[in-house]
DNA sequence: TAATTTAGCTAACACGTATTAGCAACACGA
DNA sequence: TCGTGTTGCTAATACGTGTTAGCTAAATTA
């Protein structure tokens, strides 16, 4: 590897000072360079095939010009999930175009939290964007406290941390709405995680909340708890199929446990949408391809992404964040479980 | 922000010179320390909560401990793999494993290469991993020439440079080996690809070399080209199963192909695998869910992005990488589609 | 002509660390 | 007493840049 040129060497080489150089080449304005010299300079530069050190110039600014992002799940489950290269996408994006650069960090959910901590602490980034806080997550709040430039991915109850978040209770609603609209009256629900998890709770109450608006009771009974798996689909879609009065319609809040739920159905003989309709969450890029296609509500990855990018940097940059509470909102993707292209009833 | 503590005034709290500080916190060994000293110089530490600034050890290491991973393709295209995510797993164990952190650097096709060049010119980082690399590419052949640490994910035909790749023409001739062995004689190829890509005809050539050796000759005739879309493979199928004497078994190079195959054969009134065995490559997640199950050929995404940060960061350290053109091995998932299940011919 | 401005440039400092060379005090053997 | 080690520490330098303050000579003004 052939030495690497200074800025030292190209101010020798034009035969002006090493600040003349800077000057130059930064563009500084204000500053006086007569024509010839700026031009020396530049031809300097591309002879020596000059590029001026990130690091030098990090430790002088004292900005980084980096924010990390932080998976704090298990490896395994986060790249499996077919959410995250969107999110990245809409980072990178978001990134790039500030001139800033991206860092990504996995921390299995044993590690000690410190491990991530360390990229703020030694300054490897200006700040971060943090996938799956926990709650008890206490180094994270103390960060925070302290000034700590941080985005979370998703909501944790009671804190005051900028987050960027998906609308989950209108998107629940959203689905729970069309399947009104098409006329069900009876609509069970298969959430896609036990309750603590706070994205299910809101898929919950969003569900109630369309029925409530539509004059309906709630009724706890057609409600069954999934948790992630296409199992529990399959399962909690039997109990409701059991019921003396069973549901016209089911709401599932994952797509993936709406698999296992189609799966059961179809077993028991019911045609989807004909006998039972089905609407599912998180669009999957399986949903279009099983049959019936899923309706189902999209998530909005990319946006997401650039959102938390994006405000993440504005706070860096010390801009005024008027709102640092995002929320995306959902689409609602018509495909064919949900019996909207039959004939209406 | 409480300002950071450096290590001069951890010296000046524990009264000793900076330089012992560095001593003490880096373990250094040979410097003669007593243990009193030294008490007092973590304890100063961890009353200032100090920890050393990440720039000025690159600073004054020359290492940023950084890797890229340059992702030269249309970002759409790129995040949509499935593949990726778990690229990225590989790669960030391998490089945390190793003290090293991972920078994400997305590089749409069309922008000037100079782009991702900034990041080793500039030294944001040791080295890349390219993934995506094009043979016009003049700036990376360069950059090869002049030292840099580069690897690349999947071969530049022709090149010198360090990779890692899948045995494309191993998994091809492994699944074709496993028609052959099922008593198929006349098997149907279709691409994942044009031959432009290396990857295409390495499948093409796996298929051949697994034919030959099994005493058949090779039938271009039975072979059609895929261009990465289901739609390319509904046309290929359906040319096939139109010749009057028709294939018994169809190896396709992409799962994603293959499912525009098996819809085709199925339209054409066909039973898979009763009266046509698939074959596909890839195994994305879908594979095992569309019906029949998708018999293909399981790339190993993981120890790919593994085993090209390992290398990267050992061509990094100078350790002697003795063979830096990596090739992983394939595994044959056999499920439905090809009829092993069912009871031998 | 003297005083002031201006154009065009440079000297010098700061950022926070790793590391080499060396210094003072003391112990020990001859 | 002198030389030779050894223990425990420190002074000083280097890394490559951005930036403030200031300097010289020429141009302008009074």
């Amino acid at each position: 590897m052939s030495k690497r040129a200074t800025a030292a060497e190209v101010a020798e080489l034009a035969g002006v000072s090493r600040t003349t150089v800077s000057f130059v080449l930064n563009n500084v304005v204000g500053m006086r360079i007569s024509e010839e010299t700026r031009q020396r300079v530049l031809d300097a530069a591309i002879k020596l095939d000059y590029h001026p050190d990130a690091t030098a110039r990090r430790m002088v600014t004292g900005q980084t010009k980096m924010i990390g992002f932080v998976i704090r799940q298990s490896p395994d489950q986060a790249f499996a999930d077919h959410f995250l290269p969107q999110v990245l996408h809409g980072m990178s994006k978001a990134v790039s175009a500030q001139g800033f650069h991206l860092l990504l960090e996995v921390i299995p959910p044993e590690n000690h939290t410190g491990v991530y901590m360390k990229l703020i602490n030694e300054r490897h980034v200006d700040g971060i964007v943090l996938s799956g806080p926990r709650s008890d997550d206490i180094e994270l709040r103390r960060a925070y406290e302290e000034g700590a430039n941080i985005v979370m991915l998703g909501q944790l109850p009671g804190e005051k941390i900028p987050f960027a978040d998906v609308n989950n209770v209108g998107g629940a609603q959203l689905a729970t709405q069309h399947l009104l609209g098409l006329g069900h009256t009876r609509i069970g629900m298969i959430t896609n995680a036990p309750l603590a998890y706070t994205a299910s709770a809101d898929r919950l109450a969003g569900y109630r909340l369309a029925l409530e608006e539509a004059g309906l009771i709630y009724d706890e009974s057609l409600v069954r708890l999934g948790n992630f798996t296409m199992e529990s689909g399959v399962k909690a879609m039997h109990e409701l199929l059991a019921l003396k009065e069973r549901p016209s319609a089911v709401f599932v809040a994952s797509d993936t446990v709406a698999l296992g739920a189609l799966q059961a159905a179809q077993l028991a003989g019911l045609k989807v949408p004909q006998d039972l309709a089905v609407c599912g969450f998180d669009d999957i890029p399986l949903a279009q391809y099983v049959d019936p296609a899923l309706t189902t509500v999209q998530l909005p990855a990319f946006g997401l992404g650039w959102a938390a990018a994006e405000m993440l940097i504005r706070m860096i940059s010390k801009d005024k964040v008027k709102n640092p509470y995002i929320m995306l909102n959902t689409d609602l993707i018509i495909r064919n479980s949900c019996g909207a292209r039959l004939a209406p009833k």
